[in-house]
DNA sequence: CGGCTCCCCTAGAGTGTCTAGGGGACGGCA
DNA sequence: TGCCGTCCCCTAGACACTCTAGGGGAGCCG
C-alpha cells in the first residue's frame, strides 16, 4: 500500500471542490486531478466513503439528479457547516504547512539550544 | 481522537532533526516542539513506535548512550538509507503540498473545463 | 448485440497516530 | 534521608483514514 494523500487532506479537497456548486462524485474526482495536473489521484474507493463521511456529518447535502451525459447521479452541495468545515480546515492545513516549513528549513546543529 | 500530525509526516521530520547529528528521542520531540514554536507536539506514542519502525527499516540507527542530564538514553543517528529516505519523503511532500495549494486557490466554477 | 465510458458502491487490509497507561533513575530540596 | 519532579524509555489498544479489489447498472456508439 502507498498513501498516495495525506490523510485527513481529502475531505477538504473536497470541500473546496464543492465551492463552485453541486457536483457528482466521478465529477469531483475529475476535476480534482485535472486541477492538479495528475498530482492527486483520488481513488474512489477513497472518495466515496468520504462523502459518504461527510454526508453524515452534515457538511455536504447529497440529491440524485441527472448528469450532463443524462446518466444517474448523486450530486454533492456544500452546507454552510461545510464551509464553517473548509475555512477550520484550511487555516489548519496552512498551520501544520507552516510548522514542516519551519522544520524542513531549520539547521538542527548539535544542540544549539 | 484529534489528528495533531498528517500521517506520514513524522518520519520525515524526524529524519530531518537527525541531520544534525545523533539525538535520543526526548530530545527530537523537544527539539521539533521547539522549532516550530510549539505548533508541533510530537507525543511519545507516536514517536517512540516511529523510531523504532525506521531502525527496522534502516534510516536510522540505535545505540544506547548517557544523556547530557547524566541519564541513560538511546541515540538514534541517520544511516546513508535513513537520509536517501528523508529526500524522497521530502520531494513528495513538496509535490503533494502544492497539488493542495493549486486545488486551493483554484476557481472551482461551474464546471469551466 | 457488445463493449466502452460513466457513475455508484462496499468489504477488508494496511498503516499510522493518539490515548493512557507503566516503569526506572538522577538531582535537588526539605 | 526521603520525597518529588524531571528526564527518558516503552507498549497495548482504540481509532481514523486510505487503498485494493472487487461488484454492479445504464447510456451510447459501432
Amino acid at each position: 500500500m502507498q498513501v498516495d494523500l495525506l490523510q485527513g487532506t481529502l475531505d477538504m479537497l473536497v470541500l473546496k471542490t464543492l465551492t463552485g456548486g453541486p457536483m457528482h462524485g466521478y465529477a469531483v474526482a475529475s476535476w480534482l486531478q485535472r486541477t492538479t495536473d495528475d498530482a492527486l489521484c483520488v481513488e474512489e474507493g477513497s472518495l466515496y466513503p468520504a462523502l459518504h463521511r461527510m454526508t453524515r456529518r452534515g457538511w455536504v447535502k447529497a440529491d440524485w439528479g441527472v448528469s450532463e451525459n443524462n446518466r444517474r447521479a448523486k450530486f454533492y452541495t456544500l452546507t454552510a457547516e461545510g464551509r464553517r468545515q473548509l475555512k477550520e480546515e484550511s487555516s489548519s492545513w496552512e498551520r501544520l504547512t507552516q510548522a514542516v516549513s519551519k522544520v524542513l528549513h531549520a539547521q538542527p546543529a548539535t544542540q544549539g539550544a
